[in-house]
DNA sequence: CCGTATGATTGCCG
DNA sequence: CGGCAATCATACGG
């Protein structure tokens, strides 16, 4: 519907005066904001004395009047006389002239910036939000996968499911704001294209609206509305980081392992009491078996051999116990020609007397422990402990692995 | 409520 | 990078 005007089928290259011939008052089109005594300029300056000119001098100055002036009236009134001037005889000549005036000033901004240059930032939320599983497909493995990813081996623990229900919970009520607030700025992006678009369409019947405009204002809208949905991105993604590091801190909400995990984990610790470092494989295993990650594994035993042979003899008991329970575990169930399974200190220990540890009581006693041969065998911690501090003599280290 | 137990983290070392 | 030592922060039991 616009253009219908063939802009007086002249060229560019052609444009000299195009569509004035005949229209000495046209010129007063280059300065549009000028006020209306532009008219009487016309008449000065009629170069064209034609009975004719001076008739369509007066026409036009009215026209111009008119324009000049519709701002300042109500809006019924400026649809009348926008109805009025679209009647106009004169219009389709001021509509070309529009045409021309717009083709050879909108030539400069033609080529401006066309291409979208797509946000790198914008791209990189895409990417951690679709990673979250926040922006993906609907309830995908993905937000698990990503923690269970994040948390070294994903051997997910049975208790820890109760955090982790916690936990997709949440980004899940992050995962549907982020949607309804996306689908809010979509829609209202749309509405208001929409709306722009068809308000450049009902001017494009009075002033020259072409096509390639619109959609400049379209990407122009966009672009706009794309940059709150970054904001919005943002701000999810931000949210996800919090909770997922609430999450993840495991410091913050720890639980304790299970009885039968650390019951398995003793069990291997105090079998292996001459080498107490699992290796990788062992740690996987035990992790298996104890519904905990590696890192958890390796923490334990971390912790674990810092911790006996800071004060063995607090553990002394507890030594005795799982020796025992090895030992008697080995003894029903030993078919094993020799050496099989680690039997390490703990089978020596209590081979002979068993009932001697659990009588002393190891309460403090300082010396009396370790002096037993129970000292695992002194290498595997660099130096004896302060705390007991006793004289370590020779150890005897023992089978194992 | 307090002391201890315990899992995790941090800094350092080889 | 794995281990050690110190430390943190919470869990747990009395």
């Amino acid at each position: 519907m616009l253009q219908q005007q063939p802009l007086t089928g002249n060229g560019p290259s052609n444009g000299r005066g195009l569509g004035m011939s005949g229209h000495p008052g046209m010129h007063a089109l280059n300065s549009v904001h000028q006020p209306s005594q532009r008219r009487s300029d016309g008449g000065d300056s009629g170069l064209e004395g034609t009975e004719n000119g001076h008739e369509t001098r007066r026409d036009i100055g009215d026209i111009l009047q008119q324009i000049m002036t519709i701002t300042d009236q109500s809006l019924d009134e400026a649809q009348a006389k926008k109805h009025a001037l679209n009647c106009h005889r004169m219009k389709p000549a001021l509509f070309s002239v529009l045409c021309e005036i717009k083709e050879k000033t909108g030539l400069s901004m033609r080529n401006a910036q066309e291409d979208e240059p797509q946000d790198p930032q914008l791209v990189r939320l895409d990417n951690m939000l679709l990673a979250e599983g926040v922006a993906g497909p609907e309830k995908g493995g993905g937000a698990a996968a990503a923690v269970s990813a994040a948390t070294s081996s994903g051997g997910m623990s049975p208790d820890s499911s109760l955090e982790h229900s916690d936990y997709k919970s949440k980004l899940s009520q992050i995962r549907s704001i982020y949607h309804t607030e996306l689908e809010k700025y979509e829609q209202a992006c749309t509405e208001f294209t929409t709306h722009v678009m068809n308000l450049l369409r009902e001017q494009s019947r009075t002033r020259p609206v072409t096509p390639r405009e619109i959609e400049r204002m379209v990407a122009i809208i966009h672009r706009k509305f794309s940059s709150i949905q970054t904001q919005l991105k943002q701000s999810t993604c931000e949210a996800v980081m919090i909770l997922r590091s609430r999450f993840l801190d495991a410091r913050r909400k720890r639980r304790n392992f299970s009885k039968q995990a650390t019951e398995v984990l003793n069990e291997y610790f105090y079998s292996h009491l001459s080498n107490p470092y699992p290796s990788e494989e062992a740690k996987e295993e035990l992790a298996k078996q104890c519904g905990i990650t590696v890192s958890q594994v390796s923490n334990w035993f971390g912790n674990k051999r810092i911790r006996y042979k800071k004060n063995i003899g607090k553990f002394q008991e507890e030594a005795n116990l799982y020796a025992m329970k090895t030992a008697l575990g080995a003894r029903q169930g030993d078919d094993s020609p020799h050496t099989p399974n680690s039997t390490g200190s703990g089978s020596f220990s209590l081979s002979g007397s068993a009932d001697l540890f659990l009588g002393v009581p190891p309460v403090n006693g300082e010396q009396s422990t370790y002096q037993m041969g129970m000292q695992p065998n002194g290498n595997w911690h660099g130096r004896n402990s302060p705390p007991s501090g006793a004289s370590p003599h020779s150890d005897h280290s023992e089978n194992s692995d």
